[in-house]
RNA sequence: GGCGUCGUGGCCAAGUGGUAAGGCAAGGGUCUGCAAAACCCUCAUUCACGGGUUCAAAUCCCGUCGACGCCUCCA
């Protein structure tokens, strides 16, 4: 029985899904103005890999992921680049994907737009305010009552009163209550705008998911995700407008991923401790990207540096040794040593399934792979033939990929691997004449373009490092 | 100041009432011409601190200290 931590309701819970075997997701992508950083990409590996157990565990899932599109950082920066805003966010919607295939993310069964969603918006808007959810200002601004709503605050266990103290009213703001929020902007001169009831201006943060949501998924969800970071006032105000607009609850469980830290703070645009996707993978596989997350507690903050970077290297490495192909030479394995091997497989699957269902708990997760990759090396040293371990390799690769895991070596051209061969077999030569001199130049040479080798009874094996 | 999450070996981290998973690092060993990889062994009588509940607590309760996130845009 799968079962989720819910921020809504502070617990962990049994996952039911409003319609048998149907997953309804929604997770909040980014803004798009920028290139994107490595702590999107654990929001992005976090929700993937729920996606890819919800899947396992046999559910229909439809993953729906938002652009937005519209925002003012967007258009200072198109302002700055002098770009239209509209074609600078479509280039970096399009990096993004971009990044998140390199990264091995599946895509999203959907991915909204704010600028194509606008009808939707508008109505929303209307409808919020005739039912005195909303009301709006002389400026052509809207906002959303929150003394309206009984319930506001309770994703983020704040109280209305709490709240007042720290909230503030920006110049020209004309609202009743400070923490209404915006729901409609009017347009200032030179910004792009769209028409409205109102006159021109653009939709505000919140709104847009909550409408996107409603288009793609309708008027309820089972799951809501999004970084921590969310949790007020975007989630926040998403509950109140919906909940609002519809009169029903909007998502059932809600689920936060912690922030990646970087030398102790988050790491995040303004704080402007990036290292981006693209420079990651520039140095790293997507597969070591993953694994960082896989080590940790997705709730928690990921820890980011020098030494957790070379644990999930290393990690990797270990479970993609258990994918090497047996020895040539292999005699078989005993019958004892058989049924032990296949008692492995069996728990491997067993312990996996009961950690990822705990709130999936992906350290538990790996921790079985790595039991299981022990027993296959093992088995493999002790002459387990390729027929022998099939089955065990099988299951190993099909756990690692419902972690999203790809575990692949890494390719060069073929010229330089006709260069490797070469060198490969020059050194074999050498080694059979005992010319260690000769043999561990051509090991150092190897080294510097990056080949690893390995000397087996077998022969000599080699892959790119 | 308010709200929330959390504090487990050098590091990352699981476990949330029955006596500390897993990985990295480190040390020793098998294998190897030497390496590398793999495998084997060692590595927390103890879970921030102080009280309490219980036959039993890292796990529950109270308090203290500390960290991080949010309260403004943010995955």
């Amino acid at each position: 029985m799968l079962k989720i931590y819910n921020t809504l309701t502070r617990k962990t819970e049994e996952f039911q899904t409003l319609e048998p075997g149907k997953v309804k997701m929604y997770v909040c992508g980014v803004t798009v103005y920028n290139d994107a950083h490595v702590g999107h990409a654990m929001s992005a590996i976090v929700f993937d890999i729920i996606r890819r157990y919800l899947e396992y565990r046999g559910y229909d899932v439809k993953h729906v992921m938002n652009y937005t599109d519209v925002d003012d950082k967007i258009i200072n920066r198109a302002n700055q680049l002098g770009e239209d805003p509209l074609k600078l966010s479509q280039r970096y919607i399009e990096d993004y994907s971009r990044d998140l295939a390199n990264l091995n993310v599946i895509p999203a069964t959907s991915n909204p737009q704010v600028s194509k969603t606008m009808p939707l918006i508008i109505k929303f808007i209307e409808g919020l305010i005739q039912k005195g959810h909303a009301y709006a200002a002389a400026n052509g601004d809207v906002y959303f009552r929150v003394t309206s709503d009984d319930d506001y605050g309770r994703l983020s266990g704040r109280k209305l009163e709490d709240m007042q103290a720290g909230a503030r009213i920006e110049v020209g703001e004309q609202k009743e209550h400070p923490m209404d929020f915006a729901l409609w902007k009017a347009a200032k001169p030179g910004e792009i705008f769209w028409e409205s009831p109102w006159g021109r201006g653009r939709p505000g943060w919140h709104i847009e998911c909550s409408a996107m949501n409603l288009a793609e998924l309708g008027e309820q969800i089972d799951i809501h995700g999004g970084g921590n970071d969310l949790i007020f006032p975007h989630h926040e105000n998403e509950i109140a407008q919906t909940e609002s607009y519809t009169g029903r609850e909007f998502s059932r469980y809600w689920i936060h991923n912690g922030m990646l830290q970087l030398g102790g703070e988050k790491m995040s645009k303004s704080l402007g401790n990036i290292i981006s996707i693209k420079e990651f993978l520039s140095q790293h596989s997507s597969d070591v990207m993953r694994m960082l997350v896989l080590n940790g507690t997705y709730r928690a903050p990921l820890m980011f540096n020098d030494e957790t970077l070379a644990a999930a290297e290393r990690n990797v490495e270990r479970l993609k040794s258990a994918l090497k192909p047996a020895s040539s030479s292999a005699s078989g394995l005993n019958a004892d040593s058989l049924s032990a091997l296949s008692a492995a497989i069996e728990s491997a699957g067993t312990n996996f399934t009961e950690a990822m269902d705990n709130d999936f708990n992906t350290a538990g997760a790996v921790a079985a792979l790595f039991e299981l990759s022990k027993f296959i090396n093992t088995a493999r040293d002790n002459g387990a033939t390729a027929d022998q371990l099939k089955s065990a390799q099988d299951t190993f690769k099909q756990l690692a990929g419902v972690l999203g895991l790809k575990l692949e070596e890494k390719k060069g051209s073929s010229e330089d691997e006709a260069q490797v061969e070469a060198l490969i077999a020059e050194r074999t030569e050498a080694r059979k004449q005992k010319n260690w001199k000769r043999s561990d130049e051509i090991r150092d040479q190897l080294k510097a373009m990056g080949v690893t080798i390995e000397d087996s009874k077998d022969g000599t094996t080699w892959k790119w490092s």
